[in-house]
RNA sequence: GCUAAGGUGGUGGAGCGGUUUAACACACCAGUCUCGAAAACUGGAGCAGAUAAAUUUUGUCUGUCGUGGGUUCAAAUCCCACCCUUAGCGCCA
């Protein structure tokens, strides 16, 4: 959500701003707003002129009725009662505006940082930079999925019957290499300064419309029947809620935190679940960063963000490109977004394993997360980044450490959370 | 989950229908005093929105005592629902 004083007095950049991620259909919201906000305003001024009589004439029935003149309490009575009647329409007024404003409000996109490519979908992401030698072995490397089972790892049958399409079972070695790159990318990311955190994985509905947009929760988030609590699709959003309508010291700042958790996500819509393999999928788990900052610092931390992503999956000999978000594929949170992408020997391309963003004040203004200033408050900037997310990622790690006769080399720095362990074998 | 007591500013804590414009204390900031500090004294301070003048400060108004409704001319105060805290019981890794 942008600042509506922001909207009233640059309405302009604001449409720019819509056309450029091509979202034309949205260009009369804002006329819209501007229109409502004033109404509401007026509507504001009136409202709080009636409340401030009645508050006048309701105390001087007070005194009257201590004086014990009780006819003129009663006749300022008939009074205050007609002020009510006019206060009732205008209430309503009030919360219609309030309303229509905040339903206009949520649906127009943050303001995209200046540098973001313009295209109208992901296919027209900028590639910014490659790291490491994307290899194509001359020999055939087998799909993910086949790799898995091959070395005993992967049971995808038994979810089906026990939670249906879309879960896995991960076995033995290849399970553990999935606690072993969660556990070093926590000790990464420790040893970079930030702090670990473990979160709750379900949050309540205001959270939820605080961190997201309605059509990503309507995609993503799976509800608790009967309660108002829904699993997260990531920790961002119980790491970002933990701020909610918080006023954060300056000395405190920046809070650099990386957090583990499972994440649901219905994958309702576009690309689906995917069948074969793990790449898609209902359930899996994650370690994210989140970064809370002073305004001025978001893009120095942002920089800082996705180049940890990138170090990390280099430490493991993964190649990696990042790849810019353009402006038709940014979700209307962010105001910049880069994609940490994998490479995948098989397939010969890259796919996607980090997102990193800056939301700057979108989710902080939803949620109310502040800064005291020396003159006021002010909104601080919100960051997100995966660190790694396996098992998506187990699919450029073993990929890329796939060995002709079948086996898994597991890269160096991994071994310690191995037991030592150097390869896995086929089964 | 049940029972009981609670939720008030930065903190403690009063108020339990009408000068509450939230007492009082502590902490905080500014001023006076002082070479400087402490003490003492004086004053000021939350958050959100609207509005006027000015030009970045000042004034006026509204809302805000866990959240949302309700009763009333008037709600921190009474009623209802929810959330949370503490204690006891129950259950459980």
């Amino acid at each position: 959500m942008i600042d509506i004083k922001f909207l009233r007095e640059n309405p302009d950049v604001v449409k720019e701003n819509i056309k450029k991620k091509f979202q034309d259909h949205k260009l009369p919201l804002v006329d819209e707003v501007i229109e409502l906000d004033s109404k509401n305003r007026q509507a504001k001024l009136n409202g709080d002129n009636l409340r401030a009589e009645r508050k006048s004439l309701s105390n001087q029935i007070g005194s009257l009725m201590k004086a014990g003149k009780k006819n003129e309490a009663e006749a300022i009575k008939s009074q205050v009662q007609e002020i009510n009647n006019k206060l009732e329409e205008n209430e309503k007024l009030e919360a219609t505006y309030a309303e229509e404003i905040k339903t206009r409000m949520m649906r127009i996109p943050n303001i995209m940082h200046e540098s973001v490519p313009i295209g109208k979908d992901d296919s027209e992401n900028v590639e910014i930079k490659k790291y490491g030698e994307p290899v194509v072995p001359d020999y055939e490397i087998p799909y993910h999925g086949e790799i898995m089972e091959s070395i005993g790892g992967l049971d995808l049958d038994s979810a089906r019957r026990v939670a249906g399409q879309g879960f896995y079972y991960l076995v033995g070695d290849l399970a553990r290499l999935h606690s072993a790159v969660l556990t070093y990318a926590r000790d990464f990311m420790i040893n970079k300064g930030f702090t670990y955190c473990v979160p709750p994985f379900m949050i309540r509905s205001d959270v939820v419309t605080g961190v997201m947009s309605f059509e990503e929760m309507d995609a993503m988030m799976y509800k608790i029947e009967g309660e108002d609590l829904y699993l997260i699709g990531t920790s961002e959003h119980s790491m970002i809620g933990k701020f909610k309508d918080q006023i954060l010291k300056k000395e405190d700042m920046p809070y650099t935190m990386t957090s583990y958790s499972p994440c649901f996500r219905k994958e309702k819509g576009a690309h689906g679940i995917e069948e074969r393999g793990v790449y898609r999928i209902h359930q899996f788990e994650k370690q994210e960063m989140i970064v809370i900052c002073e305004p001025e610092d978001s893009y120095k931390w942002y920089d800082k963000m996705w180049s940890y992503s990138v170090e990390l999956f280099r430490s493991m000999d993964i190649p990696v490109r990042t790849l810019e978000c353009c402006s038709g594929d940014l979700a209307d949170l962010k105001a910049k977004s880069l994609d940490v992408e994998a490479w995948s020997p098989r397939q010969q391309k890259y796919f996607e394993v980090c997102s990193c963003s800056n939301l700057t004040d979108a989710q902080s203004r939803r949620l109310g997360i502040r800064i005291k200033g020396d003159n006021g408050n002010y909104y601080a900037h919100t960051l997100n980044n995966t660190v790694v997310a396996p098992p998506r990622m187990l699919i450029a790690l073993i990929e890329n450490n796939y060995n002709p006769d079948g086996s898994i080399t597991i890269p160096e720095v991994l071994r310690p959370y191995m037991g030592g362990l150097e390869k896995i074998e086929v089964k």
